[in-house]
RNA sequence: GGGCCUGUGGGGUAGCUUGGCAUCCUUGUGGCUUCGGGAGCCAUAGACUUGAGUUCAAAUCUCAGCAGGCCCA
């Protein structure tokens, strides 16, 4: 059975840039770092992706808008931390043909500088609220570590939705909407995750507080695959973004933010993938089904009919298939469609056409049998569903087993994974663990119940637990 | 910012020390026989990162550039 050149278990990192190359997602060779192309597969899996955040926000009652790419530095400077937060990693544009700018523009690093001049024009008043928009574009940061397909990028594919409430309130409530939208999103995706309020001094620049989306690579870092942000009125003031209320007064709205990007696609190849490629969850697998025709000379038309036949109901039922009738050998189509993760296989060769049947195979287990041509559309179907149950089963289990709570520093040097920890609130005590740990405040659990135990560092009463883990 | 390393067909490589026809695998194209786990044979296409220097002769030596990777601050 061909297998990847690196085991996924021996050197995850090395085994993820083979697994990435190999299965024909982007490719690396565009002469500038951190800036890769979309190969169609790659694309499709990312559409498909987008496409169930973008089923997600119409749900949600969220508009679709699209800001410039280019943003003043008029407009950029208006909030100070943000500008600190950003300033380090933005490109700017100076010039435009031959002539100097009179002022910079810069590419997005993110929108909210962009959008929130135009918020405070199209909100006047109570009844224009809550505003709730979402876009999903390409964002600049300039990333000088070393940078990874998928995991670190310069030119990133971007989804943030942006909303303006009357007050703190409603802005909470966008916050666990929000939290309701992720759980749904990454439960198709098979990814288990954990939400954990960031500390102090590393949430968004200029957020009141910042909750961060992180899954649990096999390596054992955790990679952010999302964020969500109380914004609270901290841009409304110097965006000056305010309403008229019901009483006459003037009051700043109060704003949120929900960020992911391909980062999503990195979480399943790493989470999901072995040695055998790439594996696919159901719901985003540009193709669900590849039905394979094992042709034997003189009998291939009723072996293809049977394929051709098979195809178009899938179709008709809404299940993505591909009929592979290329001219190589069975094994050689295996191998490639197992690359490309596709969950479930489909083999019809000229003895299941006389038994009236199909073969199929999981692509996660290699579990492989027959059934009747007859049930194929409800068995492939179940079969589906099965793959995703069991692809999130798996997935949990290795999160769960690497997140452990211990009482001290000692215990946490021999864990692997998310280590939670007693904490008592001190960033100096924070900054310690990390060093003593080699990783980084991850922070800490949002649903969880306080923490009686006293901080391993300084002794003092523990406010929380809080989360470390080496990060990408 | 400081240091180290690397650029050879589409992909992966050999050759570089000691200058002399650029190796092998894979891929592409055309053809024949095949097809239940990477088929075989035949034919064919395709490369030394850029510039300068040394030399009868440079992938190979020297200098500079561009691009990439790693380590340290």
């Amino acid at each position: 059975m061909p297998e990847t050149k690196t085991k996924k278990s021996e050197d995850f990192n090395e085994w993820y840039n083979e697994i990435v190359e190999l299965a024909d997602l982007c490719d690396k060779r565009y002469p500038i770092k951190g800036m890769n192309v979309w190969k169609p597969y790659g694309w499709k899996l990312m559409n498909n992706v987008d496409s169930l955040t973008r089923h997600e926000m119409e749900k949600t009652n969220h508009q679709e808008v699209y800001f410039p790419l280019l943003i003043p530095e008029s407009f950029f400077k208006k909030e100070e931390e943000h500008i600190e937060g950003f300033g380090s990693e933005v490109y700017w544009i100076t010039h435009a043909g031959t002539n100097k700018l009179e002022e910079r523009w810069l590419l997005r690093p993110t929108s909210e500088t962009a959008m929130y001049p135009i918020f405070s024009l199209w909100i006047r008043s109570h009844s224009d609220l809550p505003l709730k928009t979402f876009q999903i574009v390409n964002t600049f940061r300039y990333e000088t570590k070393q940078t990874r397909a998928f995991i670190r990028v310069r030119e990133i594919h971007f989804f943030e939705a942006h909303t303006c409430h009357t007050d703190f309130e409603d802005a909470e409530r966008q916050v666990k909407e929000d939290k309701e939208i992720a759980d749904r999103l990454l439960k198709k995706l098979c990814l288990p995750y954990i939400f954990s309020k960031r500390p102090e001094w590393d949430k968004f620049a200029g957020a009141h507080y910042t909750i961060s989306i992180d899954v649990l690579m096999p390596s054992g870092r955790t990679l952010q695959i999302g964020s969500i942000h109380q914004y609270k009125d901290n841009f409304a003031k110097p965006y000056e973004i305010s309403y008229e209320t019901e009483e006459g007064t003037h009051t700043y709205c109060h704003q949120t933010t929900y960020g992911m990007s391909e980062r999503l696609l990195g979480a399943l190849i790493g989470v999901h993938g072995d040695n055998k490629g790439l594996v696919m969850p159901p719901a985003v697998a540009p193709i669900q089904v590849v039905i394979i025709p094992i042709i034997f000379k003189g009998k291939e038309k009723n072996v293809l009919d049977v394929c051709n036949k098979l195809h178009k109901k899938l179709t008709e039922d809404n299940i993505r298939s591909h009929v592979d009738d290329r001219e190589i050998t069975p094994g050689n189509k295996y191998y490639d469609w197992e690359l490309k993760g596709v969950p479930l296989r489909v083999e019809i060769g000229p003895k299941d056409v006389e038994k009236k049947e199909i073969v199929i195979v999981q692509r996660n287990t290699g579990k492989k049998r027959s059934i009747l041509q007859e049930k194929a559309e409800k068995t492939i179907k179940n079969e589906l569903d099965t793959i995703a149950n069991t692809l999130f089963t798996n997935a949990k289990k290795l999160l769960d087993e690497n997140m452990q709570r211990v009482h001290t520093v000692d215990e946490a040097k021999e864990r692997k994974g998310i280590i939670e920890i007693p904490w008592c609130g001190n960033k100096d005590c924070a900054i310690e663990i990390e060093n003593i740990l080699e990783g980084n405040t991850l922070g800490e659990p949002i649903d969880k119940g306080t923490c009686d135990y006293s901080c391993p560092i300084c002794r003092g009463a523990a406010k929380t637990w809080m989360r470390f883990a080496k990060m990408y």
